[in-house]
RNA sequence: CCCGCAGGCCAUCUUAUCGCGCCCCGGUCUCUUUCCGGGGUGAGGAAAGUCCGGACACCACAGCGCAGCGUAGCGGGUAACACCCGCCCUUCGCCAAGGCGGAGAGGACCAGUGCAACAGAAAGGAUGUACAGGUAAUGCUGUAGUGAAAUCAGGUAAACUCUACGCGGUGCAACGCCAUGUAAACCGGCAUUUGAGGGUUGCGCGCCCGACUCGCUCACAGCGGAUGCCGGAGGGUAGGCGGUUAGAGAUGCCGGGCAACCGGUAUCCCAGAUAAAUGAUAAGACUCGACAGAAUCCGGCUUACAGGCCUGCUUUUUUU
RNA sequence: GGCCCCGUAGUUCAAUGGAUAGAAUAGAAGUUUCCUAAACUUUAGAUCCAAGUUCGAUUCUUGGCGGGGCUA
């Protein structure tokens, strides 16, 4: 299974990122947030996907790096998850919400409770 | 030796697996792209605050004056500085002394103006009380008393100000190129059609640039046109490349200088992201890991901070 | 990233370098009322922090901290 997370699966267009925003939906599981959008384009990369902690709650840019960083690997190790149950194209952003720089096993248990939350609305089967 | 002080250096490390940015090489199809394999490289001493000084870029620029801002002992260093070095001075601490160490926004109140609460007779043209001294005579002199300061070339310039010197503005979201295709297209208002207006980046003088050089009409007015300014409506792009990392560069050696620093020489290449690259897991070591993340680039200052290492000083403070 | 501005009671604002930092409103207690409101009386509450200049600092200077704005 392909655990990379190049360049080409990050959502960096701000024009997509603010259609996001505007049109996308969201599920949460505390301290996650994910946004979601189906973005209908069939592309080679089928999910872009970006991580954001917000600078309101971590004024020092050390933190806000720790958490996107956590965020990455989580997002990296289990999306898979997603890839192998629906051939669908989205746009992923997945911001924190919390207010403590957290655990990577607990950002890691969150994130799997996260996406089978996703699989289970866009889908409809029970993981 | 301990303690203390001063200066300098380092900033957890090692291995494996899965991942990330950039560069190079090879393959996949010839280039580009994609993918695969290999190699190299990858945050700081403060990357921070954005407080000074430059480089660089664009805009502006004949000059003069005013205003504004900054600096402030002397000399040196430097691309430059409000930084650094040396000396002087002031002040504080230690010492018997010689001396040692710390701190210092350190020009000028015999140019002018202002300010000084309370207390006090009096706070800036001084002069009252008590005591003592003194004189031909007098607050003439001293002490007491109030106060931060009481006649003294008074104090105060981180009060206005004066003196000397310096300073054009904006900042890489600068700026250039490519793509897109907006603007010279539409509507409304005002002004001008002979010196209107614009520039001089805070203001003035002065200087410079300077469109239309019109039509209908005898002329005015008016209409149209032109130019400038303002507003409205509607629409487009917010992508890519360059700038962008080889430099006031790092290290070693030699020489000059009290020092800051400078000169010569050899070797080396040491982040370049752009929703923004350093993480996760497992194992081990120890002193158990602080403050904290490059964003055009340098030189400083300031602020934050766990610990470790090195060098020097104090034996004429004390203790052993 | 760059360039600017502002910090005074809970809130909105005052205060030549000078005595106990002043108003309005909100809060608390009381008077009045059957109760509430209004009114009246009383009361507590603040100079963002740290140095410096000064006899004396909310004010002047420097450095931090916090908040806000502009900028392709």
């Amino acid at each position: 299974m392909n655990q990379s997370f190049p360049k080409a699966e990050k959502l960096k267009s701000k024009k997509h990122i603010e259609r996001l925003f505007a049109e996308g939906k969201s599920i949460s599981k505390f301290p996650l947030r994910l946004v979601y959008l189906k973005t209908g384009l069939p592309e080679e990369t089928r999910i872009q996907a970006a991580v954001s902690a917000s600078k309101r709650n971590f004024k020092k840019a050390v933190d806000r790096n720790r958490i996107k960083r956590l965020l990455r690997e989580a997002y990296r190790l289990n999306k898979y998850r997603i890839t192998e149950e629906t051939d669908a194209s989205y746009a992923f952003m997945i911001l924190y919400l919390g207010r403590e720089i957290p655990e990577y096993e607990k950002i890691d248990h969150k994130m799997k409770q996260l996406l089978a939350l996703f699989l289970e609305k866009e889908t409809g089967k029970k993981i």
